[in-house]
RNA sequence: GCCGCUUUGGCGCAAUUGGUAGCGCACCGCACUUGUAAUGCGGGGGUUGAGGGUUCGAGUCCCUUAGGCGGCUCCA
């Protein structure tokens, strides 16, 4: 072998040497190696090394191998598709979080049954083990040959410049179309326009996918283009991870939080009211209030000071802070009031429109120009359970979530420059902690900034450097992992979100901290400095919960509707053995009651064994059981939500036990 | 807002090709008075989200409308 034909490649950091023509297949022989890393980009396996080359397999389960297979599954699908419906359109078909879609032009929209005469269609071409094969070609070939597509025409017209989702399918390098090659027959029974890499073949898609629903999504994203039928799917290595992540979708369902609230009888949305508007049961009132009462607390512990403010006002408040101007369409329609119109029709006296608030910040603002204000008055922090009410478009809703009425715990800080750094610092640290206190623990933080190429932002470049750096600094020294989010920021100031990970990992944005140079400037806001001029505050506004529906929600689903005994609606509730025990357990109950311990004694004529289902199912932290045993004793029983029970445990000791649960906010 | 699906007593579900609504839980009553996840018997409750249409006849087909669900868009 002369030494021209030999190549030397790195795999995987060693140095090797292989023949010319060697590709992925004889370099990787394991099953789960599915492409190759080839000097950083992803390329098939039926890629022909070159001498030099840097080359990393590609483990179906790895990130990259998963999108690799769900991309691959998508490819599929629309084969199956038009193999069935041959005036199918395809549009666009990458892998996305857990699965892959696939866009297509149909005439008659898919239905949910569709999906099961797919995946059969979409089974018989994986076990048909065709090859996906690499093709590169050009504008002018790939339009004759897509003739017939005129989503793909549209992308090829727009190769290289920002697709955005579009670029599973054509890359900034070579225009690739990839054939589906019939094993047997050597023929190409479908094609695609797409840039790769894919499986070897459809073989390896194995049986870990599924199609899990259809939709409708608007083509490239813009609610002006065509929509779309999506079909949706899942795919993973093997069954059983895919029935791993069914199990997964399951118990986030178990959790929903609109189920839990019907089923504990928490809240609902009645039809009446309207969409997005929710009343709390008593039970959800009460861990409402509690929820409330703390944070309250909370706030006043740490310097603020409460205001209350009306849910509607005049309109040129929202003129001022320049919300009629650029949220008007978020907002409920205006109240005319007090227009008088004469016998002719003509207006005698100009009516006044009222709205219902969308935001606190104006009212809040209001009281800050109440009176002249002193440097020696800053900072000052304005706490409120501010009800608002936004028009949110009815496709948007969902549960406590994104509702149309909801109170958000919200506070603005009015400052001085020099203050801003330390309150930023503060409000910081009292946010996490106070979150931690809810039981969330699992933090990271974005940062949004400016984009200093776009006008929109207002404010000195100064101040944005500053507000910019200060909440940087702050950010870092949290330790907490930081997410920038360039170019993210309103175009009135720049703000840190925190966003909580939940028990089942699963992010939340939560509070969010904004800065805001703008309404200062809006409503002409000022405060003397000691050197006797004036200047302009800065305002920060935050909320914790975001709104304490939404963060209702999020808690219902953090704990899976097994609420600490301190946020339980029924802390505890006692079930006597039989009849004859009831008043022991009552005289038991009188004395939590005097330590505002929130419980019932369940004398109703059920069986003893029934209660304990009921309760359990309703999920109250503590179960006191009391029969003969107990009674002579001066004991009670625990049982706990997870069927767990402790026997014999005295009068005195229990009580304890419940309170100091209930003090440190333990979980049982 | 857009697309699709969906809407049956408080809740969860049934009702062959259109032939005048059933079940479980819950609720009420009676009996039972019971040591750790559903005691037994009996009873009341719906005209099928609302409105209109097709038909001899509609929960079942069509239209309008209001909820809900899943996406898309949106979330200043």
């Amino acid at each position: 072998m002369s030494q021209e034909q030999i190549l030397n490649i790195s795999v995987d950091g060693a140095a090797v040497t292989v023949e010319p023509g060697t590709d992925g297949f004889k370099l990787f022989t394991d099953r789960a190696t599915v492409a190759h890393r080839v000097n950083g980009e992803l390329k098939d396996l039926a890629y022909k090394v070159q001498d030099g080359d840097v080359i990393e397999g590609v483990l179906i389960g790895s990130p990259d191998g998963l999108n690799i297979l769900r991309h691959s599954a998508a490819h599929v699908l629309a084969q199956a598709v038009q193999n069935i419906n041959p005036e199918a359109k395809l549009g666009i078909g990458p892998p996305i979080t857990d699965g892959f879609y696939y866009d297509f032009d149909v005439e008659t929209p898919f239905n949910p049954e569709d999906l099961r005469v797919l995946e059969k269609e979409m089974n018989r071409i994986v076990q048909a083990g065709q090859r996906f094969m690499r093709r590169v070609t050009n504008d002018v070939d790939a339009r004759v040959e897509l003739a017939n597509e005129p989503y793909k025409l549209e992308l090829i017209g727009l190769k290289g410049s920002d697709l955005g989702e579009g670029s599973a399918e054509v890359g900034a390098g070579e225009l690739t179309i990839y054939d589906n090659v019939d094993s047997k027959s050597g023929e190409t029974v479908w094609f695609d326009l797409c840039r790769g890499p894919h499986l070897p073949n459809t073989r390896m898609i194995g049986n870990g996918y599924a199609l899990t629903r259809v939709a409708s999504a608007y083509w490239r994203g813009n609610e002006n283009n065509k929509q779309l039928q999506r079909v949706y799917g899942t795919a993973w290595p093997s069954k059983d991870e895919l029935r791993a992540h069914q199990e997964r979708l399951e118990e986030a369902a178990r959790r929903d939080h609109r189920r839990l609230g019907a089923e504990l009888d928490l809240f609902s949305f009645p039809e009446e009211i309207g969409s997005g508007l929710a009343v709390f049961h008593p039970k959800g009132g009460t861990m409402r209030r509690v929820m409330e009462d703390y944070s309250r607390k909370r706030h006043e512990e740490s310097g603020y000071e409460f205001v209350y403010s009306p849910h509607i006002t005049k309109s040129n408040l929202f003129e001022t802070s320049g919300h009629l101007a650029w949220y008007a369409d978020g907002m409920f329609p205006p109240m005319r009031m007090d227009e008088e119109v004469d016998e002719n029709g003509v207006v005698r006296k100009q009516g006044q429109d009222y709205y219902l608030k969308p935001m606190n910040c104006p009212f809040h603002i209001l009281v800050f120009k109440s009176q002249a204000r002193s440097y020696r008055d800053l900072p000052l922090r304005m706490f409120e359970f501010g009800s608002v009410y936004r028009y949110e478009k009815s496709g948007v809703l969902h549960g406590l979530t994104r509702v149309r009425g909801m109170t958000q715990d919200d506070a603005h800080l009015f400052v001085t420059p020099d203050n801003m750094e330390a309150e930023l610092t503060n409000v910081l640290n009292f946010v996490l902690g106070l979150l931690k206190d809810y039981g969330l623990n699992d933090f990271y933080l974005e940062l949004s900034t400016r984009d200093p190429e776009n006008p929109k932002f207002v404010g000195s470049d100064e101040i944005w450097e500053t507000a910019t750096n200060t909440l940087q600094k702050v950010a870092t020294e949290s330790g907490l992992e930081l997410v920038p989010d360039p170019g993210g920021a309103a175009f009135y100031g720049p703000k840190i979100s925190v966003q909580a990970r939940d028990a089942i990992g699963r992010t939340w944005q939560m509070s969010t901290i904004q800065l805001d140079f703008n309404l200062p400037e809006r409503f002409d806001l000022e405060y003397t400095a000691p050197d006797g001029t004036k200047q302009r505050p800065v305002m920060i506004h935050r909320a914790l919960f975001g709104s304490i529906e939404r963060f209702f929600g999020v808690l219902t689903e953090h704990y899976a509707g097994h609420f600490p005994p301190w946020l339980a609606p029924v802390q505890v509730v006692g079930i006597p053995v039989a009849d004859a025990f009831s008043d022991y357990l009552h005289g038991i109950a009188a004395q939590l009651r005097k330590h505002a311990v929130r419980v019932q004694i369940d004398d109703s004529d059920e069986r003893m064994q029934k209660k304990i289902r009921n309760h359990t199912l309703a999920k109250v932290p503590f179960q006191l059981i009391a029969g003969g045993q107990d009674a002579e004793n001066n004991a009670v029983s625990f049982r706990f939500r997870d069927g767990t029970q402790e026997n014999g445990i005295p009068v005195e000791e229990a009580i304890a036990r419940i309170l100091k649960a209930i003090e440190d906010k333990a979980q049982v």
